[in-house]
DNA sequence: TGATAGAATATTGTATACAAACTTTACGTC
DNA sequence: GACGTAAAGTTTGTATACAATATTCTATCA
């Protein structure tokens, strides 16, 4: 995917991500050719791919539209990442070698001082998440696994999540990521595949008492 | 997605099914819209939904090329297709209603006269198959998974496994068809889950036993 | 007033031409 | 002969024009 093409994809993506463009818009190729300063051709493209990762919902006609995500959608999301992620863990358990759990010491270390700050650094905090979780899905060495929890992770609902965590729920997941380190370091898959599951579980339920209002309001 | 990109989509991909293009061909657009009669255009949407489906890799320059399964991606499909389809069993454990357990017995029906003819009929088996799985996938009634599996089930490795099943592996695929009516029927939804834990775990190791020169020869 | 047909408009689908990037080949230099 | 480099060829990326389809609006009739 060349220039034109991931430039689309990241400027319509973050049309959606940062509530310009709210679920049930819908999203003509020729207006965010406009946008994006590029031909329809990379718009299709750039589509196509943001509805195999869910932002975009297609009518029966074929028009797109910013896809709308209920509470049992979002419910349905943090089961499946919760499975697919804490199976990735199990395997990433007996596959870990120094230089990896390095890394994720790192990445956690990044997450602790985003949290530490006198204002947490949400921006900091998600990115280190991110380092986090793409190191063990990696460690798990399963390409349709990768491909699989790509499509879940990054949607809306995790950032919508963070934002909504305080400095207490914040600390608490490198906590549980410190914990996951043990396991890894112990070479323990059942321990680190429990943590994990929990993990994830926990996020689901600070993301379920977000009240709704509030929810709106998570512009970037 | 319209005519001539669902033309071109079926088109290719019964070529890689086939086997007339083997794993590692690489697949031109220009030459794919000569056999497809279309412009490259919408042999392009084709090989990005192929590319999805996980029939179709691309190398780092972009160019397609048909995917290999080594033994390894195969147990990982394996793997992930029982966790999620496990999944969506339990889930459509407490969703079924009378009609939705009669397509089902229907479904087996289907299979169990396929394999009691004298010569077993594999296209109706896997006819009945897919037709059972799909109700049970959709009565889980989540479409994240249902869009997930669909990108699993599919792949020519399924196919592969049923060509190598004898009779006797079919109709025990039918009888735990049987169990898992069962266990809908009385709504338990630990005893469903466990029943197509097994039954995927079985057609893996169906999968296995075939020695790689016969997998060679199933071709269409 | 409401329903319906048909025209006008808007939107997506496809073909084609050209541009950019990558691969291969051929050639010159050491 | 090995290596690097530049030119030729191949393949994918993008823009644009036009075709097909879906939607909206409007006029007409019951």
């Amino acid at each position: 995917m060349s220039r034109a093409s991931n430039h689309a994809y990241a400027e319509i993506r973050s049309l959606i991500l940062s509530g310009d463009a709210p679920p049930g818009t819908q999203l003509k190729e020729e207006q965010l050719a406009d946008i994006c300063g590029v031909s329809r051709t990379p718009v299709r493209d750039a589509l196509r791919r943001l509805e195999t990762e869910l932002y975009v919902v297609r009518s029966e006609s074929q028009r797109a539209f910013v896809a709308d995500w209920s509470h049992e959608d979002v419910d349905e999301m943090f089961a499946l990442r919760g499975m697919l992620e804490a199976h990735a863990t199990e395997r990433a358990a007996t596959r870990f070698d120094r230089t990896g759990l390095d890394a994720l010491i790192a990445a956690n270390a990044m997450i602790e001082a985003a949290v530490l700050r006198e204002r947490p650094d949400i921006g900091a905090f998600l990115d280190g998440n991110r380092s986090f979780h793409r190191i063990i899905v990696e460690t798990a060495a399963s390409p349709r696994l990768t491909a699989t929890l790509a499509t879940l992770v990054e949607q809306p609902v995790v950032r919508r999540t963070a934002m909504h965590y305080g400095r207490e729920q914040l600390a608490q997941s490198a906590r549980e990521h410190r914990e996951l380190i043990q396991a890894f370091e112990a070479g323990d898959a059942s321990w680190a595949q429990a943590v994990m599951t929990a993990h994830i579980r926990r996020a689901f339920h600070a993301f379920s008492s977000v009240r709704p209002q509030d929810a709106d309001n998570d512009a970037k």
